[in-house]
DNA sequence: CATGAATGAGTCTTCATTCAT
DNA sequence: AATGAATGAAGACTCATTCAT
């Protein structure tokens, strides 16, 4: 008498299993909410639920504990990055430079690149060190954009023109500087931040290692 | 007739004062041994006292709270890299090049750059966007630094030879990689993360960007 | 449409208001029968939570602290006193004799003249020095009843035969009788005080600083 | 070889006792200074020994336990009450009219009752109920105050013109205005309190009790 | 489903007491 | 004799989790 579940890969279809996803969702909303606000160390199940509209009852009726809602936030952030730069790239044609411009936009985007987001993100790195499954979730996401990233700095490099151009060295300031230039956002003063100017200096630091490959103007 | 005290400017004399800032170093270590292990989030009075082989109450004893005692370690941190990389570009001679090699090699030494060290700064920038004086601690450091960075960066690039640099995209791209390198430490495999490796990938980036000025050798 | 509350005068309806009163109510209960026995240094939470029959953390859950609670049962005691005299004053009549004894009834009344009820008492105002307040919450009890009392002592002084007394003197020694004769109860034979003696003891006092005005019958 | 103490009883004679006592009563009066500013659940070693210029070990060296010096503390102050009242009255003469005067005198004597004692008193008082040990140190106090004010009111009574004056209503009524008139200043403003105010009241009180055998000279 | 009252383990903090100097 | 650093038990408070409704 049970329902058929063949069809789970294209989504949860049962009116209860839409709901169960999309409380998921909400709390997960709210996780982030309440990281981005008061830090994951002020994070408390009563201030999701609060976030959430709901009561603190419901953090345990949805997810098995209050680490495990973290974790799942976490991943719900690592997945989103990874299909928004995965899109971007196969979407920007064949061109390694125009792909790299690519994950430049995709970087600072921002559905992506906002307080919020940039806040949870930084509150989990920080307790990466402490806390393994953090570190596992976000080590597979750096291995495989750091894999893409070099993929494409090193077809540049191969162009007779930037032969002095190493790729590893040139891949590790490229993800560093994608990855954490967004933290300025953080600082006191989020005007001193913009997007446009971010992708700028990403680009402007493309075109200072491979002249003549990044147009310079401003998108 | 007073005894002298010339020497004082070397810190307290007086026993008394000398325990005191033994034990508040001593719990500011055991701090961080805390910190690396647990995390900000787990680590507790508890622990420290524990890990410094002092009772619980040492730490209201020596710090006005335990908040205190973290603050107090995170500016110990910044304070011990700020006088690291200000002595090593003094001692550098006048050479951007060789002054901007100076600023990596500080940064990828071994007693300030190792997993522990590492680990709590990490941990600390996590919570940076929480609590404000965190931030303001963090901020000083990084503003004094990328000053002296983007001075160093901007006279290489005004030589003839590196027109094509962009001084402010490249001394963001440099600092990046000086400061967010080190996370591969707390990676799992520890062993992934070599300092002499880590220099070389430094050296090669400014290399990249500025053929002829940096020597390729030390690796 | 709105369901009507009209009757929202007489106290909380919902049943959530309801419990919450409830138990805002066993707690200050319970904070009275730990100060009668341990005394207000003695009072801790686990022993108010003991004594509610409740686990610890719920003090906290029905009143913002400890010295909240604490705040809180001294209010109740002043109200319910308060509550008291007005009431008994208002149903005695015009008499200033009447109205007198009145205030005499109520101050050894059982419910009101009980072992814990003064035990409780006592210890607060034993720290009333210390606490602001308390002090300011026992003050304006005093300064109500004080007045009332002088208002009824300055009419019967006012009488003729009764000329040779002085209101002032003779309100203050009324007041501080019938304040401070229930101390009795506290002493080690508890047996030495009897409500109707005490009764006796005020009636008598007055009826010796008023002779004839008041009937030495009851005892 | 032991050094004779025959003489004990006027008090210590070698050095070593008499620093123990001048040590001892310092100690005392700092204990007093704890509480009348800070309450006697405020009251701590380290407070005790700052306001007597010593260190916290001196009190586990001088008293057995800190609440050995409470109790010793509050002996004194019940030793001063009884030494002073006790000497008031053998100086008064044979009328109890002047003997009573003399005990209002003393319990309104600057030395006695001043804001530091009172407050000192009454913060024990308020923890009688829970410490046996200061129900007893006090209770003594009380039981023989009493009986002499019994005393000289009975007598006055037994005079003809006061006949319809209750000896017991009357002494409860004069000890309690004795015993708790100074807690006025504690109220707010110390302001509202005088001590010439105050034995006036008494004297008042007296008079209205008993025509003609208090002049109603102000002092 | 959802609520939120209730629990109690865990944390920080205070403070009387000890003891080496 | 006196100090004050160190201890650790005890207290208030927080908060994830449970469960009756």
């Amino acid at each position: 008498m049970k329902r058929d579940r063949a069809n789970s890969r294209a989504g949860p279809s049962s009116p209860k299993e839409r709901l169960r996803e999309r409380r998921r969702r909400e709390l997960i909303d709210a996780c982030m909410d309440s990281i981005a606000r008061y830090g994951l160390g002020g994070t408390t199940v009563a201030r999701v639920a609060e976030s959430a509209g709901l009561s603190v009852g419901i953090i345990n009726f949805y997810f098995e504990s209050k680490s495990a809602l973290l974790l799942a936030t976490l991943q719900h952030l690592v997945d989103s990055y990874e299909r928004a730069w995965r899109g971007a790239i196969s979407r920007a044609g064949d061109d390694p430079a125009r792909q790299l411009e690519a994950l430049v936009d995709v970087a600072f985007d921002a559905s992506l690149c906002n307080v919020r987001t940039v806040s949870v993100w930084n509150a989990f790195w920080g307790e990466t060190r402490a806390r393994e499954e953090y570190l596992r979730v976000c080590g597979d996401r750096d291995a495989a954009f750091r894999a893409e990233s070099q993929r494409l700095i090193a077809e540049l490099a191969a162009r007779e023109a930037h032969a002095h151009v190493d790729p590893e060295a040139a891949m590790l300031a490229f993800v560093h500087l994608i990855e954490w230039l967004p933290d300025w956002m953080l600082g006191g003063d989020s005007a001193a931040f913009d997007l446009d100017w971010a992708r700028s200096v990403c680009r402007r630091f493309l075109a200072s290692l491979f002249p003549g490959e990044f147009s310079e103007t401003t998108r």
